[in-house]
DNA sequence: TACAATTTGTGCGTATGTATA
DNA sequence: ATATACATACGCACAAATTGT
């Protein structure tokens, strides 16, 4: 009738997922690099191919490999198609999806507030990196963005490099070696104030959308707290169930 | 190069997906019943019970079917916990999740708008029911919901049951044989209006998140289209990737 | 163009473990 | 205890996609 808390056994191909998973996180499989083939990690751990190719496609069902029939099996990266738009829900409204284009306001060390030391696990007053960026679809201004990351995760990055790329996770992972995995997004209806009417161009007052993402590594620690606050006139939230 | 538009063969495995799907979607396998077992079914259609498990699994995955070591494999039902909150992501501030109590304000057969007739995929002045609901979340007005189908498929849902259950989506799956696997939602940030002020008690102008969902049945069909608009002064909504 | 080698995808069969009734 | 059903694990054969010879 009880459940053991901790099951008392996990199963082979489970055990061996968190090993590949493992070395992934390590580096020593960097994103975009292939893994070897199955047959040679089923050599390799002692098992048979077909519990190995259960912990690949299960790690490939949380799109940290993807699987190329033929070719090989590959760590995933934050500029394969799949990954880009998985961490970006805004669409026009005619439903094109575009890639926003970003302009650096603010960038700054500095000590964390208790809402953003909570959000991503650390004590009060630890020291992180602050961005703010305003992003444009099209032309046109559509989000305020705030976002900190901490300063001894993503060391100096408030200098280096010089020009932040307009995707921060793929500088996430190429420089700091810290995928973002998972994400868990909280949506509020707010009132754009000065600061969005200056940067937006829209009247105080008008109804955004207020974004609060927490963005998680392989594990799950939270490796980025993110604030947007987007204009909906000419775009909206897509989600998918 | 070229990828042809329709395969040139269909995956054994999927085959049989289809066909296992088509049986659930007739009737002939109702939401609740158990299915016959892995072994039952290969046996029946002549492949191997890998092959029919890998189609299981599949639909195990699209939450059409919950599997059950020891017991069987059982057609979804909106009431197992899962599905439950699989199209409800409105949380409250503390983070616990309840099922919203729902009082009818609106109830009627009615020709469909240009925008509900896009949704729903009918032609225009189509007719369609229309319900207009007050959900409240532990007491609070939370929610303001119009909701549309048509009144071909849903045929006197404006007049029977007397008392609408408080989640819909079992009544169409019990009462009309459609299921709700999937859908889209769509959100922006809206300010209040009379009717939100009347209703939710929230002065107007304050702002709202508006969420447009159209729900699809098994087969990708829409089903339902969806208005809500929620005060996010108590709650969020909370979406997970 | 043809062919071979490699890698993942599909499909079959079997044995054993675990959960449920 | 027994029977049933799903879960795990093994091994093998062949198909399909990719790459290089």
């Amino acid at each position: 009738m009880d459940q053991p808390l901790t099951p008392s056994y996990r199963p082979l191909y489970q055990q061996i997922k968190d090993v590949l998973l493992e070395r992934i996180v390590s580096g020593e499989w960097a994103p975009g690099t292939f893994i070897p083939s199955e047959s040679a990690l089923a050599k390799e751990y002692g098992v048979s191919v077909g519990t190995l190719r259960k912990a690949l496609d299960a790690l490939a069902a949380e799109h940290v490999v993807l699987r190329h029939q033929g070719k090989g099996t590959v760590v995933a990266t934050h500029d394969s198609d799949r990954s880009l738009f998985q961490f970006f829900h805004l669409v026009r409204l005619d439903g094109t999806r575009t890639l926003p284009i970003s302009r650096v306001l603010i960038r700054e060390r500095r000590a964390a507030t208790a809402q953003e030391a909570e959000a991503l696990g650390l004590r009060l007053e630890a020291a992180v990196v602050h961005i703010r960026r305003v992003r444009e679809l099209e032309e046109v201004p559509a989000l305020l963005e705030d976002l900190v990351v901490s300063a001894d995760r993503f060391r100096d990055l408030e200098r280096e490099p010089q020009t932040l790329p307009n995707t921060l996770y793929q500088l996430y992972q190429q420089r700091f070696n810290q995928s973002v995995a998972h994400a868990e997004e909280r949506l509020f209806a707010v009132a754009a104030g000065k600061e969005e009417h200056r940067h937006l161009g829209i009247p105080s007052g008008t109804p955004l959308l207020e974004i609060h993402r927490i963005a998680k590594d392989l594990q799950g620690n939270p490796l980025e707290f993110r604030v947007s606050r987007c204009e909906t006139q000419n775009h909206y939230y897509l989600n998918e169930l």
